[in-house]
DNA sequence: TTGAACTCGGTTTTT
DNA sequence: CCGAGTTCAA
């Protein structure tokens, strides 16, 4: 394992503060690993002094292998783990210190939101008038410490927000729950209210690792600034060019101003790069010269120049999705393994065509991310099924079972319920208790039934309780509940693919419990519902032998010998919701993660007509498009004499593809915005947007009657005024 | 309390 | 075009 200069600086420079800086591909995993390696080999400091904190588990894990791979000795108390583990580890230790129960439940940010539509549907507020997504922006905003309450926040209703983040607040308390954000934002506050906590944690890690450092939120910032700030040896890894995570709190000024909050900080960059070949190195850092939010790092590689990159023009999404198919077709054929080979794309929804016609030529593929199978509803139900066996103040949990399966509790009368525990400032599951036992002064009217049902479930409830308690193994505790819930039953009956599909997904959480067991056998429930939340759960297979499609964003950290990078229109990459502000600066950064996976070629298209919310848009090719520098580019213009974008017909004959390399001329069009014309039929109207390239433009006239059309310019009876 | 009919808006998602 | 939220009738 050889390290360049640079490299080896990393790894010797123990003590005080340290930013490196690494470039995509430059080795920065070895460099961490040799680094902490280096730390417990030859400077004998113990594993348990030393944390290391990654923000996926998938990082974690490897970080961690590949560390005890490289060692001898015993690495158990070395703390390799994401933020979240981290504190929720740490915030059980300590949960009496804030007066919670070390059995707090934790929330994702899908139960976020239904908590907060919750609180919205108590005050009688519709979503329509306050966005739940604003709110959930709000409150995340407020945890990861880049809004406080006092700040006059840019939201509709500043005093209502308030009073709804207060309400959310009080509500996870009573359901001895923690969000995502909480689990930073307690942990500092746990060390701001009780600093022998603190000083006990800042002793114990004499050194501390922070890896993707450029996805950092303020919080955390603030959180490995107080764990470092007694022995200062602290060392953060990242890349500003590849912070494409602002939008979920990631605060660039961690890195730009790294040096200005820790004294005497020293830099050092990893600029080479081992991965890609050099006519996509020069390519990607041309393109990202563009941005200003930079520290400024200029990669290089001793790569071969390799092949150019291919930039195709085609002229709709169908062939756009043929043509990337066709392309994966040859490689296989020249017997490229096809997991080299992966696609790219902006949104989750462009992969359906792709999908499409790798289905169509037998090409075994896999998406990556998109709906992860512990967001799958059924899924979703059972586990909150058993996380009230281990937190029954859990009244989200709570809700989300009560009627599922139907128990003849709807809408109305749970409403009943949950005021009358909000009042009496009792749990929902304890209002439940009550009613069953009618000691009860609710104004609810109770039918036979619904009692019966009731009273099963809590029966359910504390059955499985006792077999916890009686050290039942967990899979049996999960069947009970299965089946003596009625929910199998329930899905059993429908019948309907869709519920086949949800009951394998049962069978598959199952295996996972099972498998969980074996693994751990000394953990519990509580231990195995945590590592479901924190998405601690291993990856599946990884079995090799098809081609990965995903968005770009699940795309970092990942490398691909073949690339095809899609969709590259204005309006799409860059997003329609970015194009202003300093939006563009990340999507750029986005192009260039996306860019920088490739290793031997990259294929980068767009179509000048795209199927977007069920209809036929006309997208000039993104502004990425023109930042490529042309000596690193070949443009090509594939033309299908049958275009035909309304048909949904795969049966067409192959395409013969023209073969050819036209450059694309960027000449200026002679329609403009605001241009005043006459059309022969419709009379005086106005340009308001000009679409598509020089000569094939589509031009959007309003005329005088307020009407709004679309034209291609050359068929066009028009005439500029 | 449930379903059908309607309207509306629509990125990215490490934990 | 599709899914979520909302509204209204039975």
């Amino acid at each position: 394992m050889e390290l360049n200069p640079s490299q080896i600086k990393v790894v010797q420079n123990i003590d005080g503060p340290l930013m490196v800086l690494a470039g995509a591909g430059s080795g920065k995993t070895r460099t961490i690993v040799a680094r902490i390696v280096n730390l417990i080999e030859n400077k004998n400091i113990s594993p348990y002094r030393i944390l290391a904190l990654t923000f996926s588990n998938k990082a974690s894990k490897e970080m961690r292998d590949r560390i005890s791979y490289a060692i001898s000795s015993d690495i158990k108390t070395l703390q390799v783990t994401t933020f979240h583990s981290f504190c929720a580890r740490l915030l059980r230790n300590e949960a009496k210190y804030l007066g919670l129960s070390k059995t707090f439940s934790i929330y994702d940010d899908g139960e976020s939101r239904i908590l907060i539509k919750n609180i919205l549907s108590r005050f009688g507020i519709s979503q329509k008038d306050v966005s739940p997504y604003e709110l959930l922006d709000y409150i995340n905003k407020i945890k990861n410490g880049s809004l406080t309450l006092d700040d006059d926040a840019d939201v509709t209703n500043l005093q209502q927000f308030k009073d709804i983040y207060f309400e959310y607040e009080k509500n996870l308390r009573q359901s001895n729950a923690i969000d995502f954000g909480g689990l930073i934002s307690l942990t500092i506050e746990l060390f701001k209210n009780f600093p022998e906590i603190l000083l006990r944690y800042q002793q114990r890690f004499e050194y501390i690792l922070v890896d993707e450092y450029q996805d950092t939120n303020h919080a955390q910032f603030e959180l490995i600034y107080l764990l470092s700030s007694l022995k200062k040896n602290i060392c953060v890894v990242g890349d500003e060019d590849q912070s494409i995570y602002s939008w979920r709190g990631a605060d660039i000024n961690n890195i730009l101003n790294f040096e200005k909050k820790f004294n005497n900080a020293k830099i050092i960059k990893l600029e080479q790069n081992y991965r890609s070949s050099k006519n996509i190195i020069e390519a990607a850092s041309k393109v990202i010269e563009n941005n200003n939010d930079r520290k400024g790092k200029k990669l290089w590689t001793s790569n071969d120049k390799g092949k150019e990159i291919q930039v195709i023009e085609l002229a709709n999404d169908k062939e756009e999705a043929k043509y990337v198919v066709d392309e994966i077709v040859k490689l296989k054929n020249e017997n490229v393994d096809l997991t080299e080979i992966s696609v790219f794309y902006r949104t989750n929804a462009q992969s359906r065509l792709i999908e499409d016609h790798l289905r169509r030529f037998d090409i075994p593929y896999k998406i990556i991310g998109s709906v992860r199978f512990y967001d799958r509803k059924e899924i979703k139900d059972l586990l909150c099924y058993m996380r009230l066996l281990v937190n029954e103040d859990d009244s989200l949990a709570v809700s989300r079972v009560i009627n599922t399966p139907t128990r003849g509790i709807g809408a109305v009368t749970f409403k009943k319920l949950e005021s009358y525990a909000l009042e009496n400032e009792i749990s929902l599951y304890a209002c439940l208790s009550c009613l069953v036992e009618k000691d009860n002064n609710l104004k609810i009217r109770t039918t036979k039934k619904m009692l019966s049902e009731l009273e099963r479930f809590i029966s359910l409830v504390e059955e499985a309780k006792n077999m916890l308690r009686s050290d039942s193994k967990l899979s049996e505790v999960y069947e009970y509940i299965l089946f003596n819930s009625g929910y199998y039953e329930w899905l059993n009956s429908q019948k309907t693919v869709e519920s086949k599909m949800r009951l394998e997904n049962l069978d598959e959480l199952s295996n996972a419990i099972n498998q969980y067991s074996i693994d751990y056998p000394d953990k519990g429930l509580d231990d195995f519902l945590e590592s479901i939340t924190l998405n601690e759960q291993s990856e599946g297979d990884a079995s090799g032998g098809f081609v990965s499609l995903m968005t770009i964003h699940g795309s970092k950290g990942l490398e691909f010998f073949h690339v095809f990078l899609t969709g590259l229109e204005e309006n799409i990459f860059p997003s329609y919701r970015s194009v202003e502000g300093d939006g563009i600066e990340e999507e750029r950064r986005l192009f260039y993660v996306a860019m920088t996976r490739a290793m031997k070629t990259l294929t980068i298209s767009y179509s000048q007509a795209r199927v977007q919310f069920g209809q036929l848009q006309f997208n000039p090719p993104s502004r990425f498009i023109d930042e490529l520098p042309r000596e690193y580019c070949n443009f090509t213009k594939i033309r299908n004499d049958s275009f035909d974008s309304d048909t949904n017909d795969f049966n067409q004959e192959q395409i013969v593809y023209q073969e050819s390399s036209i450059t694309i001329e960027k000449q200026l069009s002679k329609y403009k915005v605001n241009q005043k014309i006459e059309h022969n039929l419709y009379g005086n109207g106005l340009i308001v947007d000009v679409l598509g390239n020089f000569g094939d433009e589509k031009i959007v006239i309003k005329f005088k009657d307020g009407s709004v059309k679309k034209f291609m310019a050359k068929f066009a009876p028009i005439t500029i005024l």
